[in-house]
DNA sequence: ACAGGTACAATTTTT
DNA sequence: TTGTACCTGT
């Protein structure tokens, strides 16, 4: 009783309504953002339970995202206790989908074991038979050619992504090939028709693998539930969150699971459908009204999330679509701080702008790193924030889809875990069968696949058998792998963990030599342990995994023990998960959060920034019909709903991208401007107490200690208000405040005047003066950063790097991959800290074969001793040995002809820019330090702005103070984040918070982690070279395996135990390799392993690098 | 079979 | 600028 009251009391009359409305009657809740949709749908589950006596394990309740229905897990278990709320069928429709298929596969003929294809995987199927296909296309359009048809027909419409499409909407529709084939002779289609071919042949091939696709898993349930009803005998009721997003066959899931009672709640809102390009069709909205009669609807109109100002401008943005019917919302909650509107001259500013600000309201509003979200329109954006938020020291986490579980080291011991699994699954067959080599390659793949079809068989059952017209060392090498995948296979029955086999694996099909052959094995085998622990993560969570309930006795019990291995559960969870970090620990250390607004659906946070508001980017340029275009500014509207209390939008004037810059406008969707005035404020905010106040009442969270803060500011040199000046890049404030002055506060004056902010590049005429200065400014700033780095140097060579001052400009490019990003173990969780491209992105020779972390230098290409001094040269020195780890990874250069290959390409590019630098510091050169190499600006960025840098800055950049803002005079507690944790970890490294920089920065070298092929490369050179002593990054031992905890347990505690920033020491502990193991398995599994996981090229890994391996 | 070089292409959203 | 598909030579 008084629980209920207890949940009720938090709600509205209106929602109090939703919630205790008669469960026998459908219910759709309809409402716009934040007005309590997801929480209404909780409660209700929660009531029904409670009060109607459901048993939970008898309700079904389907999220959009698994992210969604760990949230809603979660507030259920606030509600009704974790035991009850884990009994709950929940997920998504597929992870719902994929349960009782396991369940009930021999219902629909399906084999138990069956895989769940990776898209990658998918694509594959379509591309090795992609040129017949486009041969017979060509024939095609000839024919209708010549019969003057023809329209439709042209080429570069027929693609190979177009038919995976294509597949995936039919699918998405209920079409099967037949379907679509009688469609196509109707409509005397004949490219539909050859889809229909494609499509089939694609059919075929999955079902001969053993395996489903992710839509096959909607409509395969689909089936299982039409042709066996009673499997769903239980269920009383279905819950489904963000309806609008339904496609046909998950509607017909959520009627199939409503069954004959009709239960049903739903929750939506048409506004924020943005899946209408994966087939989800609004309409399912009034089909549900018109199938389940006596539907009753429910509107919300307030909204609990966001101030005022947020919503009015949110509203200002959807009212545009003159379709829509308003449906009213307001809020009661305080007005707020205006929305920001900012505009920047390029997109380093933009994105330095963010790192900053983020920097600053951080602890002006005493928040922290994760109630900040940047909500972009694509995965590929996420670069520039990465680099600037890096930059600036900034922990932050990139969701990017599955992307981890595409990485060719990945998908490779996932292919040899779906071979022990099932081994008819010839996608892994595929992609295992000569990695590492066997000597097979494609031709011979081919000849053992078809000889298997014939006989009926999947390769490895035919392989056992017949050795067919393999050489002897084929069929020696062949045998050996299907004796390694039956011992693997032994001993996943005999019952040991994930973890164990992907050790095993690893072991017994030599993966590490394998990986050896390359110069970046090292983020490889990182990667692999991050699986490692992904799964022991899931053992975990499995455990509190409902069941579902099966008519008749419980002998079914039994079997159901075996049904769901952890190996199988493994696999599932690894296709189906979008983030391998989504496990994560809620103690985790907080990040700032990088997302696509898709991700960022129907969550919320404090302070949301979404920048690229831009004409091309919202609407997408490839959008054209009115619905695309409507879908695009529910994704701008969706993001700016995600804000509770602060919103920033920014846009710029002109874009990088392909090596140019491209004029950008402002985003169409932005009101007129003349209703700027009262929606935005197009100048940076102040940041008053009485806006503190305001954001702790719209969090409700306690009061903020004015004190507290204003020391905090103080003590962080953050003002309450800021000037372009305080975004520039890498500078302390002061530094450039007298050459920009006039300009800067001509800028400031433009009061609603949309003032082009000074960092405008050089080709705005009006302000050529002004902007080449500040440009010129930023430009050097770059290099101002490497001359930091270097006086710091100066100032203290018992520090430094040994031998750094002494590196010959001719091979500092391969210094440059010697000095690691200083970061903290937080900040770590950026994937990009401490890889960089010349190992990672370019193909190099492989060298002789390697033994440990032994770099093996070809002859005509001497590294320069600092770069590779014996591993026992350093026990009492991190830094040395860590570079040599390091070196490992640098030889990529020892090339006979060094200019004419990849590494030696890439070097000779560095020393073009190198010279750049050099000549433009001679222009304009008060002496300075000579600029480090490994730092140069980028070529590109130098042509941006065209102007050398200004004397003042050069001669600043020799004042320690402005440069190193953690320089002596300005202490430690500079960066609040690190704040204590830094300084403890200082101490514990035994130095004291005025340890410069560079100090830290050697002690923290590390090798290279993770390998992204996709970051740019000046990332890491900036990275580099911008000091950031208080934060330290654990240091990841290359070369040794890191032992695994056997039993899922062991390996969690450690996990808890060893996460968070402290799993430090590691940098520093050269030879303490015991404290590293455990450690840096822990911070694998912690922040440096989201790293890792988060960014994986996007496709440069999993495809490309695919055949490197 | 495999490695290296060159020309070219192209930039979304996800389970 | 970066990623990759194709072509070449060993
Ligand atoms: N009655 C209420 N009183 C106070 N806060 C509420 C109330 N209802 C919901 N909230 C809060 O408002 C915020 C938005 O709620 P919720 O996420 O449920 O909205 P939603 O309608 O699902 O939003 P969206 O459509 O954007 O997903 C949450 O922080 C929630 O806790």
């Amino acid at each position: 009783m008084s629980r209920r009251a207890t949940y009720l009391d938090v709600l509205s009359d209106r929602q109090k309504e939703a919630v205790t409305s008669d469960p026998s009657v459908p219910l759709q809740i309809l409402a716009g953002p934040g007005s309590g949709k997801t929480r209404v749908l909780t409660t209700r589950i929660a009531h029904i339970i409670e009060h109607h006596y459901v048993p939970p394990q008898d309700i079904c309740a389907v999220t959009f995202t698994n992210k969604a229905a760990k949230e809603m897990k979660d507030r259920l278990g606030n509600l009704l206790g974790d035991e009850l709320a884990s009994k709950l069928i929940m997920g998504t429709f597929h992870s719902v989908c994929v349960r009782y298929l396991r369940r009930f596969s021999e219902l629909i003929g399906l084999p138990k074991n069956f895989i769940i294809l990776d898209p990658d995987d998918c694509a594959k199927v379509i591309k090795r038979r992609w040129p017949q296909y486009a041969e017979k296309f060509r024939e095609l359009a000839q024919e209708s050619a010549g019969e003057g048809g023809g329209e439709g027909m042209k080429e570069e419409d027929f693609k190979e992504k177009w038919c995976l499409n294509e597949i995936s909407r039919s699918k998405a529709k209920g079409l099967e090939p037949r379907a679509v084939r009688k469609i196509a002779i109707e409509e005397k289609d004949p490219k539909k028709a050859l889809f229909a071919d494609i499509y089939e042949e694609y059919e075929n091939e999955l079902k001969d693998n053993h395996s489903l696709d992710f839509d096959d898993l909607l409509s395969r349930g689909m089936e299982l539930f039409k042709t066996n009803p009673h499997v769903l005998f239980n269920i009383k009721h279905i819950f489904i969150d963000e309806f609008q997003d339904t496609n046909h066959v998950q509607y017909t899931l959520a009627e199939l699971f409503a069954g004959v009672n009709k239960n049903i709640t739903i929750v939506g809102d048409p506004d924020q459908s943005i899946y209408g390009w994966r087939s989800a069709e609004i309409e399912n909205l009034n089909k549900m009204m018109r199938n389940f009669s006596g539907c009753k609807q429910i509107f919300l109109e307030e909204n609990y999330r966001s101030t005022g100002s947020i919503l009015a401008a949110a509203s200002a943005v959807i009212s545009q679509d003159v379709n829509r019917i308003n449906k009213g919302l307001f809020t009661n909650r305080a007005k707020g701080e205006a929305v920001v509107l900012k505009r920047f001259s390029n997109d380093d500013h933009e994105s330095n702008f963010i790192a900053k600000e983020i920097k600053r309201l951080k602890v002006a509003y005493a928040l922290r790193w994760d109630d900040f979200a940047v909500l972009l329109r694509y995965n590929a954006q996420s670069r520039g924030f990465e680099k600037a938020m890096q930059t600036e020291g900034i922990p932050n986490r990139i969701l990017n889809g599955h992307k981890f579980f595409q990485r060719a080291e990945i998908m490779l011991v996932i292919g040899y875990l779906q071979l022990v699994e099932n081994e008819a699954f010839g996608s892994a067959f595929r992609r295992v069968v000569n990695a590492p080599k066997r000597g097979l390659g494609e031709k011979s793949i081919d000849r053992i696949v078809a000889s298997a079809n014939n006989i009926g068989a999947s390769p490895i059952k035919y392989l056992r058998q017949s050795r067919g017209d393999l050489n002897t060392k084929q069929a020696q090498e062949m045998k050996k792998m299907i004796e390694g995948l039956d011992t693997v296979r032994a001993s996943a029955k005999s019952g040991s963990s994930v973890m164990d086999l992907i050790d095993l694996i690893v072991h017994v099909f030599e993966l590490k030599a394998h990986f050896m052959k390359e110069d970046d094995w090292e983020s490889r085998m990182e990667n692999i342990d991050e699986l490692k622990t992904f799964a022991s993560k899931l053992t975990l969570k499995n455990e509190s995994t409902y069941e579902i309930p099966t008519q008749g006795d419980s002998d079914d019990e039994i079997e159901e023990v075996v049904m769901d291995t952890p190996l199988r559960m493994f696999l599932e969870e690894a296709m189906l998960s979008t983030d391998a970090d989504e496990t994560a620990d809620k103690d985790e250390s907080p990040k700032v959060l990088l997302s696509t607004v898709h991700q960022a659906k129907g969550l919320e946070w404090p302070v949301v920034f979404i920048p690229t508001l831009e004409m091309d980017i919202y609407p997408f340029f490839r959008s054209k019909t009115p619905e695309q275009i409507d879908e695009e500014r529910h994704a701008a509207v969706v993001s700016m709903t995600r804000a509770q209390a602060l919103l920033y939008s920014t846009h710029v004037e002109s874009r990088f991208a392909h090596g140019k810059s491209r004029a950008s406008e402002i985003s169409p969707f932005l009101p007129p401007k003349h209703k700027w005035r009262e929606l935005f404020l197009v100048t940076y905010p102040i940041i008053t107490s009485n806006a503190r106040i305001t954001m702790a009442k719209i969090l409700d969270r306690p009061e903020i200690d004015e004190k507290v803060v204003l020391e905090a500011m103080a003590s962080a040199n953050i003002p309450h208000e800021t000037t372009d000046e305080y975004y520039l890049p890498y500078s302390a404030p002061t530094t450039y405040s007298q050459s920009g002055g006039s300009y800067f506060s001509r800028s400031n004056k433009g009061k609603d005047e949309y003032a082009l902010p000074p960092m405008m590049d050089s080709f705005d005429g009006g302000f050529s003066k002004a902007s080449t200065l500040v440009g010129s400014a930023s430009t050097f700033s770059s290099s101002t950063v490497s001359a930091s780095t270097s006086s710091t140097a100066d100032r203290q060579p018992r520090r430094q790097l040994p031998g750094a001052n002494s590196v010959p400009s001719s091979t500092t490019s391969s210094l440059s991959t010697t000095l690691p990003l200083i970061s903290s173990s937080s900040s770590s969780s950026s994937p990009s800290i401490g890889s960089f491209r010349a190992t990672s992105s370019r193909k190099i020779n492989n060298l002789s074969s390697r033994t440990g972390s032994t770099p093996v230098f070809n002859s005509t290409f001497k590294p320069p001793s600092f770069i590779n001094p014996p591993p026992s040269a350093s026990p009492a020195n991190p830094t040395a040995s860590i570079s040599s780890t390091k070196t490992a990874s640098v030889p990529s250069h020892s090339r006979s002809s060094a200019a004419a290959t990849a590494g030696g390409r890439g070097r000779g590019r560095q020393n073009q820019i190198t010279a750049v630098a050099r000549r433009r510091a001679a222009l304009t050169g008060p002496p300075r330090p000579d600029p480090p190499k490994w730092a140069p600006p980028r070529q590109s960025e130098s042509d941006r702005y065209k102007l050398p840098p200004m004397k003042s800055t050069s001669s600043k950049s020799a004042d320690p103070s402005i440069l190193l803002p953690d320089g002596p005079g300005t202490g430690l507690d500079r960066f609040v984040d690190v704040g204590s944790e830094g300084l403890s970890i200082m101490k514990t490294l035994g130095l004291s918070s005025s340890t410069p920089p560079t100090t830290a920065a050697s002690s923290a070298s590390q090798p290279s982690i993770r390998t992204n092929q996709s970051r740019p490369q000046n990332l890491e050179e900036h990275g580099q070279t911008r000091s950031r002593p208080n934060r330290i990054k654990p240091s990841l031992t290359p070369t040794y395996l890191i032992p695994q905890p056997t039993n899922p347990e062991t390996a969690a505690s450690i996990i808890v135990s060893g996460s968070g920033p402290s799993s430090l020491g590691l940098s520093t502990s050269t030879n303490g390799v015991g404290i590293k193991r455990s450690l840096g398995r822990s911070t694998s599994a912690g922040s440096s392993g989201s790293r890792g996981l988060s960014r994986s090229s996007s496709r440069g890994s999993g495809t490309k690098r695919s055949r490197g391996l």
